[in-house]
RNA sequence: CGGGGUGUAGCUCAGGUGGUAGAGCGUCGGCUUUGGGAGCCGAAGGUCGGGGGUUCGAGUCCCCCCACCCCGACCA
């Protein structure tokens, strides 16, 4: 491809509207465009790399023996409402009308098709183990899509399903996807950790996710260096901890007046956050529950979340507060309580000893509460967000807390869609029960923007050697120097007929323009014709992805650039 | 869903107190230059996010709406 033909447009400001590395890159060299908040257009040569991620993710599912179909974007409500997911994906499901009234949703995940795909032809144990993907555009209405193609609301899924007959058989398929995963991303050039996560939407028994450390990813995740455990931060459990052995102060009800926040009271007190006693009043399903934690640590909703066993919940507000506890916040604490108000004590507050709690009434505390002496503990829960140094749930040693963009997420279902869709097989009996079922997800077009996360320097992206817009970028520094574009042409040619994939920057700029430009493109490996050559004969090999640049003869060439892909 | 911010040329932005729209970059034409986004001359390019209002007159003041970005997922 000649860079004068060639779609791809380089911009030298900074896009205003980009933070994170990925989408600025991916924005200023060119590879993507935006439409709509979270909708992208995968330009020419960001449509390369996608590709070529694709193509990696196809040999490493072909090799598993699973088969690509096409499934469709648009899903008929019936299908979403045979399992419950019409209403309980909530308003992340984009849905719409046809002609006739009839509701659909744009699929932003597919089991319920698959399902159904499934059941419409497969009746025997004997058509097991099955293993089906596709590679599909997705559609979720995100509360908050940002950073580019990391949280789009249109983007491009590989997702694959495993058809098993049993649990045990299931497993064995999950540890094949898991092993495809992990040569996936190592082909990729991509570091990843798996971790274990929680199923949330998708549901089932349980899963993995596979994050790419970076500091823009919205995953969370913890790490035991000691004992190698890892897990998404809202699964990982803390523990109740001991009972402290400070002695116990006399009770004292003290003015606390303007401390709305554990902060202010901490500071007006001279106490500890720590020792302060935090009261928190969610509503969940209309009733209030109060929620202990420690001061200076924070709830962690999706433990709620599971707490509850669903979203419906939410903290209350000013006005909720004032109605069911006739107080304000800052002041909620569990004296004076109402009794429809149910009490949830966090693991963190146990053992604590001359706390620092509310009574409900503003601008007071008590100071030196005591366990047993002043209040009874009730319900136990692990609702706090876990913080780096926190003792891991394996081995006890210190946690490191990570950032990172989940890129696959793999899920043993179990019967969940088949059982509530009728998805049976008959056994050797000719029994006829639930397909057991595993599905797992790779966010493709999300994968663009952690290899750029993970490779970047100032000047701009830095592909590897197997996944880029093209392997290597032949610079003619003048082309209006008629010797020196012919000698260009031949190599240009000469590398094509070798079946590399060249980009062939043949526009009439200046040397510095078109090096700035390379840089931020970042083909790897680039072969600049200049004064060098025409002093010397000599091309100059560049390698953005390593930062090294070397000098070799014509006739060498095709050796040397395919040593270096190859390493 | 809250909170904050921003919408003016393709991009990045400037346009006190209201007086009929500008720069740099990019694009097009020309000259010059050819190893790190060079220089000079000329040109094209605008519903000032949209609607309403105030006014003789609105990019600027008022009201409503929309879009996009950021923070939080509400921490008492």
């Amino acid at each position: 491809m000649r860079w004068s033909n060639f779609f791809l447009f380089t911009s030298k400001e900074e896009p205003s509207d980009a933070v994170s590395p990925s989408h600025r890159l991916l924005l200023r060299a060119g590879f993507i465009s935006q439409v709509s908040s979270g909708i992208y257009e995968i330009l020419p040569a960001g449509f390369k790399v996608l590709k070529k991620v694709e193509k990696v993710i196809r040999e490493e599912m072909e090799r598993i023996g699973c088969q690509e179909l096409l499934l469709t974007v648009l899903n008929p409500k019936e299908l979403w409402e045979e399992t419950g997911r019409w209403e309980a994906y909530g308003k992340e499901l984009f849905k719409l009308k046809d002609r006739n009234g009839r509701e659909f949703c744009l699929g932003p995940t597919h089991e319920e098709e698959i399902t159904d795909l499934f059941r419409k032809f497969v009746r025997s144990y004997r058509s097991l183990p099955l293993y089906l993907y596709q590679v599909q555009v997705k559609f979720r209405d995100e509360k908050r899509p940002r950073f580019g193609l990391i949280r789009a609301r249109e983007f491009i899924m590989k997702d694959a399903y495993s058809f098993d007959r049993d649990e045990g058989e299931a497993l064995k398929s999950y540890k094949t996807f898991k092993e495809a995963y992990e040569r996936i991303f190592k082909r990729l050039g991509l570091e990843t950790y798996c971790v274990e996560a929680s199923v949330g939407q998708i549901g089932g028994k349980f899963s993995n996710e596979f994050i790419a450390p970076t500091p823009f990813g919205e995953a969370h995740f913890v790490l035991c260096k000691s004992c190698g455990y890892t897990a998404n931060s809202e699964i990982v459990p803390l523990k109740r901890g001991e009972l402290e052995g400070e002695e116990e102060k006399p009770l004292k009800l003290v003015e606390t007046p303007n401390t709305r926040t554990i902060k202010e009271l901490s500071q007006f007190l001279g106490v500890k956050e720590e020792k302060i006693l935090k009261a928190l009043l969610y509503i969940h399903k209309g009733e209030p529950y109060l929620i202990l934690i420690r001061g200076d640590r924070e709830v962690d909703e999706k433990k709620v979340e599971a707490f509850f066993g669903d979203e419906d919940f939410h903290l209350a507000s000013e006005e909720e507060v004032r109605e069911i506890l006739n107080t304000e916040k800052g002041f909620v604490g569990i004296f004076n309580l109402p009794k429809n108000v149910k009490v949830v004590w966090d693991n963190s507050t146990y053992g604590k000893k001359n706390l620092v709690v509310a009574l409900n009434k503003v601008g007071y505390h008590y100071i030196n509460v005591n366990p047993g002496r002043d209040f009874n503990y009730g319900q136990f829960a692990d609702l706090c967000k876990v913080e780096e140094g926190d003792p891991c749930p394996k081995c006890g040693k210190p946690l490191q807390l990570k950032r990172g963009l989940e890129l696959g997420h793999i899920f043993l279902l179990g019967d969940r869609y088949s059982k509530a869709m009728g998805a049976l097989i008959s056994d050797e009996r000719g029994k006829e029960v639930p397909v057991y079922m595993g599905c797992y997800g790779i966010g493709v077009s999300r994968i663009l923007s952690a290899l750029v996360e993970q490779n970047y320097d100032e000047r701009g992206i830095r592909w590897n050697y197997k996944v880029n817009p093209f392997e290597v970028l032949i610079i003619c520094l003048n082309v209006r120097d008629e010797e020196l574009l012919k000698s260009s042409l031949r190599i240009y040619q000469r590398l094509k007929e070798e079946g590399f994939d060249v980009l062939f920057d043949d526009r009439d700029e200046r040397a510095g323009f078109k090096f700035k430009d390379a840089d931020l493109v970042g083909i790897p490996l680039r072969v600049v014709l200049g004064k060098k050559y025409k002093e010397k004969k000599l091309l100059e090999v560049q390698d953005r992805y390593r930062d090294r640049s070397y000098e070799v003869k014509e006739e060498n060439l095709v050796k040397f650039l395919r040593d270096v892909l190859k390493s």
